[in-house]
DNA sequence: TCATATACTGTAAAAATATACAGTATAAAT
DNA sequence: ATTTATACTGTATATTTTTACAGTATATGA
């Protein structure tokens, strides 16, 4: 796909805009009363070279017939995107862009209960659980988990992906690894915060 | 919201397709070939009843300035629809109706390769590889594997999911479980078919 | 210095389109 | 029997819109 000029990309920009906002594509004029153009031609030449670099079709003879083939931005994408967060071995993982590796195209009804992200999993702690590193684990952010969950928890700057398991005042986080040992907290003397829970998972081969 | 005449349905229909197939809405003329009618203001009629009930927004003096207020029904998924289809112990793992156990909503590109079906894992042979039961995988149909792929195989009747590895003649088909033995097969003397080799993997939790 | 690409203005004609008006036909409701 | 709503045909026209053509200006590389 070759590279818009900063015109070019004024023009795709407002027909993605207009289309968005009325629901159908804007005429040549109504583009330059938008971009302040005084005359029709000028859209119409952006729409040609937009036209031939692939990012629009036009209809010819049809009025307001444009297409957008390629959006230029991810304005919205066809499926919502995901993101996807590498398990920081420090904070909370948030959803601040700084966070995000990479978005994932695919429809958070994948898994039935819907999911908010998707956790990369880092070190071997669940490999029993055939959850392995690098895995997707698809998070759905929530409080409400029970024992046997397998949860998303931070404790103090560390977040981790274990079983969860709480009698009382002591909470178990138990891995899937005999190499692992479960991490033990008595909730009177520490806090630990449960992020979510995984509803499901990928894996690339 | 009021209910449609069975025209007007129809009509609503027939924007909602024209705008999904071209990204802009119809004529009052485009409608009416497309509908049959032979008199452009059949179409204007019909139109001005889905405004007047809330369905479509109209803008005045705009070439195809038709903007859909409230889909009739949900028109098709955004992405596409995967079939996933049961390991059966019998036969190619086809496409035929019959083999697919139910459709799930999600983009083939979510796997960088793209796939063209899930195959939903039965038995244990590859859990030291992180595969579970009822796990879907998601099968590429090629024929083109190499070692140590993982692939799906068909012999005789029997399909099975297992780690790929072909020496001349000798094709061994390996599992990922020290309770199952390795397949061995000298081709000479048996024939082997490899439907497909797995991308990737999702589970549900 | 000359060609080339980008980025426009200005005008105008042909074609596409919305939309008003005058009818016809049919079934259901009053 | 008459009104009312739905569902159109057929025609015409004003308006919208595309699109071609003729220019102007500026920056960039050859």
């Amino acid at each position: 796909m070759k590279e818009l000029t900063k015109q070019q990309s004024k023009v795709l920009a407002c027909v993605e805009v207009y289309l968005n906002k009325t629901g159908f594509p804007p005429t040549r004029a109504e583009i330059c009363k938008e971009l302040g153009f005084k005359s029709p031609n000028a859209a119409e030449m952006h729409l040609r070279a937009l036209e031939k670099k692939g990012y629009i079709a036009i209809q010819s003879g049809s009025s307001r017939g444009l297409s957008i083939v390629k959006s230029q931005q991810s304005f919205e994408p066809v499926s919502d995107s995901v993101p996807v967060i590498g398990l920081v071995a420090a904070g909370s993982p948030t959803l601040a862009e700084e966070n995000i590796e990479k978005r994932i195209s695919c429809d958070p009804s994948l898994f039935a209960e819907g999911f908010d992200y998707f956790l990369k999993v880092k070190g071997l702690s669940m490999i029993d659980a055939g959850i392995h590193e690098d895995d997707l684990v698809a998070v759905k952010k929530t409080t409400q988990v029970k024992n046997g969950d397998l949860v998303v928890v931070r404790i103090e700057d560390e977040v981790t992906l274990k079983y969860f398991n709480q009698q009382d005042h002591l909470l178990e986080l138990i891995p899937a690894n005999k190499d692992f040992s479960t991490i033990k907290i008595d909730l009177r003397e520490q806090e630990a915060f449960v992020e979510g829970k995984s509803v499901g998972l990928i894996r690339t081969h």
